[in-house]
DNA sequence: CTTCTTAGATTGGTCCGACCACCCGGCCAT
DNA sequence: ATGGCCGGGTGGTCGGACCAATCTAAGAAG
C-alpha cells in the first residue's frame, strides 16, 4: 500500500487561506472593502457560515476589520497585525520581501546575543549538556537541511535555557516564519556553517560568562546570518 | 460634549471573554477538555453559532485546540500561545504574575537599548524633533498617568524611528500589555521619573552615536524600570 | 480471560433559511 | 443647510437539520 494520504481540510480553512493570500499578495490593500459575506459564499459555493468563520479568524489575526452593518475591510497592515501571519508576509506570492527579511534577521541577531547572555546566567548544567549534544550532531551533520534544522534547534534550546517565557513565544514565532520559508533561508546554509561561534557560546555558558556568550552569539548572527542577505 | 460612550458588545465576544478568563485564571488547565459547544450554548442561553465563533477566536489565539468529533481542550499554554493574549496573562484574576512581569521587563530593557541604537543609525532628523517634543512634554507633565503615557509614547516614537517593522509589531503588543494593566505598572511611575536618560538618548541619536544611545536606554530600563519590580 | 470488531452515542463541521441590529445613502420637510 | 425618515445592504444571531470524525462500550472471536 503506497497511496498518498487523503488531505481533508476544513472548508473555512481553505476560504481563510484564500482571502489571506489575496491580501498579502496585494490584491487588496489596507482600507479596501472586502466582498460581502453572502457574495463570497456564493462565489465559493459554500455556506455563509463558513465564510464568516474564515473572516473572523482573519480578524483575530488582525488582517481584516469587520464592522457590523458596514462590511469588512483590510486592516491597517503591519501596525496592529498579529505575528501569526508573519510567516506568510515573508514571501507573498513567492516574492521574498527583503526589507522584512532583513528586519527579522536584525532582530534575531540581537535576540541571539541576549539569549546567550541570559542562558549563561540561568542555565542548568544538565541543559548545557543537551545543548552540547545538539552541537555535536551539528558538527557531524551532512545535508544542508539537517544543518539548518539543528542550527535552529540549537537556538531553541538556548532560548529554553534562558528561562524567559516571552522570549520563548517570540522564538516560536520566528521559528515558524523560518520553517514556512525554508527554501528562502536555506541559501544561508548551503556552503555549510562555521560552528566556531557555537562552541564559543557553549563554553561561555558553561563558565557562566554572560558577556562572552553574548559576544559569541552576536558575532555568529552578524557574520553567518547577517552577511547572507 | 462629555458623554460616556455607549458600549454594545457582541454575544460571541462576551462568551470568548468568559472562556478566556476561565482559562487564564486556571479553572481549566492545559489538556483539560472544555464542555461541548451544545452544552455551553445551553448554559449561556445563546445559539450554538455564537459559542462556535467564540471558541474559534480562542483557537486562533492559540488558547484552545479543537478536534473534530472529539471536543475542544485547553491548548498547551505558553509554548505556542499567540502574543495577543499576553495582556490577559499578566494579572489573571487580579493576581499579578510576577514571573511573567519580570520576563516582560527583562525583554523590554533589552529592546530599549537596541531600539536606541537602531534609531541613532537610521532616524530622520524630523523624527528626532518629534521625539524631543514628546520629551519636553514629559518634563512638564504633572499627573502620574500623564507621565506614564508620555514615557510609552517616547519609546513608541523611538521604535518608529528604528524602522524595524517586526520591532513595531512587538512593541505594539508590549504596549497593549501595559495599557491593559496600567494600574500594576503605575507604581513604577508614582514617584516621578528621572528624564536624564531620555535626554542622553535624544542627544546620542541626534549625534548618531549608536553606542551611547544603547547605553542610555539600557541604563534607563535597568535603573528606572527593572528596579521597580 | 484478552483482543478485536462493531454499532451507537457524542461532538465538531457545514448547510439552510429566517430575522434582528446596524450602517449608509438618498429623499423630504423644516 | 439642517435634521428626520426611510429603504436597501451588511454583519450578528437564531433554530434546526444533517454530515463527518471520534469516542465508547457491548458483543464476538481467539
Amino acid at each position: 500500500m503506497d497511496f498518498n494520504p487523503i488531505r481533508r481540510r476544513k472548508v473555512s480553512d481553505q476560504i481563510a487561506d484564500n482571502i489571506r493570500d489575496a491580501i498579502v499578495k496585494g490584491d487588496y490593500s489596507p482600507g479596501d472593502p472586502l466582498p460581502a459575506e453572502r457574495e463570497m459564499a456564493g462565489h465559493f459555493g459554500v455556506n455563509r457560515s463558513s465564510v464568516r468563520e474564515a473572516l473572523h479568524r482573519l480578524e483575530a489575526w488582525g488582517l481584516v476589520k469587520i464592522r457590523h452593518g458596514a462590511g469588512a475591510e483590510v486592516a491597517d497592515f503591519l501596525s496592529n497585525i498579529g505575528l501569526e501571519i508573519l510567516p506568510f508576509l515573508i514571501a507573498p506570492g513567492g516574492q521574498p520581501n527583503f526589507k522584512l527579511l532583513s528586519d527579522i534577521l536584525d532582530l534575531r541577531v540581537e535576540l541571539l546575543g541576549w539569549t546567550g547572555a541570559k542562558a549563561a546566567q540561568k542555565a542548568e548544567m544538565s541543559a548545557v549538556d543537551e545543548l552540547e549534544q545538539i552541537l555535536s550532531q551539528l558538527d557531524q551533520a551532512q545535508s544542508t537541511k539537517e544543518v539548518q534544522r539543528l542550527d535552529y534547534d540549537f537556538f531553541d534550546q538556548m532560548v529554553l535555557m534562558s528561562g524567559n517565557r516571552i522570549l520563548s513565544m517570540l522564538s516560536n514565532l520566528i521559528r515558524a516564519a523560518y520553517d514556512k520559508n525554508q527554501d528562502i533561508f536555506r541559501s544561508l546554509y548551503e556552503e555549510g556553517i562555521n560552528t566556531e561561534y557555537h562552541h564559543r557560546a557553549v563554553k561561555a555558558i558553561r563558565e557562566r560568562d554572560a558577556h562572552a556568550a553574548r559576544q559569541a552569539m552576536g558575532d555568529y548572527g552578524r557574520v553567518a546570518l547577517g552577511g547572507g542577505l
